[in-house]
DNA sequence: ATCTAAAATTAGAATAATTCCAATTTTGGC
DNA sequence: GCCAAAATTGGAATTATTCTAATTTTAGAT
C-alpha cells in the first residue's frame, strides 16, 4: 500500500515528489490521496471537505489548482455528466462512467476487449481523436 | 420545406401548435426554427442572438425556458462538451459528437449499422439507460 | 546552510452559465 | 369575451469555476 501522508518531509521513496513531471507539493499529495482513499467520483468541492479533514489549512482555490495539475499530468481523470460539477476519478484504464440514478453513485464501465472506436462510429478517415468521454445514467438490474 | 413564421397566427397547419404535446407558442417556434435553420449546435446565447434578430422582445430567459421545453420533449437535443456551455441539435437520430479543435465545429458521428452498446460496453445485466452521451474531440484527417 | 528565482498556495473577488422569482402577458377552453 | 393556467419577461440570485495579487514554499545554485 502506498503511503501518502503528507506531513512526511521530505516524501517517502514510494512516494515520489514528483510524479510524471509533476511536483508533489503535500497539498497535490492530500488531493490525490483524498482521490484515491474513496474512489467514489468526488466533485471539487467534496474533495476540499475531505481533504480539511487533515490538512485544515487547505484552499478551495488550492483544491482546483490541484485537481488541474492532476488531470493535466493524466494523474486523474475528470469526469463530468451533462452540466453537473466536474467529478474525478483515478482509474487511468479505458473504461467509461455509468450513473445510477437511484443513488447517484457513478460506476467504472469497461470496454468489451477488443472494441475499437472505429468500430462503433463512422468517423471520417484520418480522424484523429485526443478526447473522449462516454457518460451514461439510467437504472442497475434487479 | 415547412414554415416557421411565428408571425402567423393561428399557426399554419403544417406547423401545428402543438408539437409533442407542447405547446408552440411563438417563442418556441422561433427558438426551433433557429436550430433548424443553421445545423450548427448553436449555444443558448448563439440561439438567443440569433431569435432576437426576428423578434427583438424574446428574453435570454425565455431561451433558456424553451430550449429546456423543447429538450425535456425531445424535439431538440442537449450536447455538452466538457463543462462548456451546452449546445443543441435538431438531429434526433442515434448519432454522438466530434468537436474539431482546429475550428471548435461539432459534428455528428452516425454509428456504424447493428451496434448496440451491450457489443461495447461490460454493462451488468438488466442495466436500463436512459441517458448516453459520447463526445468526441480532435483533429480530422487531410 | 543560505540565497534566490520560480512555482505553488491562499483568500477573496470576479466571471460565466444557468436558474429562480415575482409581475405581467398570452393562451386555450368554456 | 372571460378566466384559469401556462408562458414570458427583466432582473436578481445561484453555482461552479477561474482569476488576482499577495504570501509562502520549493528546488537548485552558491
Amino acid at each position: 500500500m502506498i503511503s501518502l501522508d503528507h506531513q512526511s518531509s521530505p516524501a517517502p521513496d514510494d512516494f515520489p515528489s514528483e510524479l510524471e513531471g509533476l511536483r508533489m507539493t503535500k497539498q497535490r499529495r492530500e488531493v490525490l490521496s483524498v482521490i484515491l482513499a474513496e474512489r467514489d467520483h468526488p466533485t471539487a468541492n467534496d474533495v476540499f471537505l475531505r481533504a480539511q479533514e487533515r490538512m485544515p489549512t487547505i484552499s478551495l482555490a488550492t483544491v482546483y489548482n490541484c485537481l488541474e495539475a492532476l488531470v493535466s499530468h493524466k494523474i486523474v481523470r475528470q469526469v463530468n455528466f451533462e452540466r453537473e460539477s466536474s467529478r474525478y476519478c483515478p482509474n487511468l484504464s479505458d473504461h467509461c462512467h455509468f450513473m445510477d440514478e437511484k443513488t447517484g453513485n457513478i460506476h467504472d464501465v469497461t470496454f468489451k476487449k477488443g472494441i475499437k472506436l472505429e468500430d462503433l462510429l463512422d468517423l471520417p478517415e484520418g480522424t484523429n481523436i485526443s478526447y473522449l468521454e462516454i457518460s451514461l445514467k439510467g437504472t442497475l438490474g434487479k
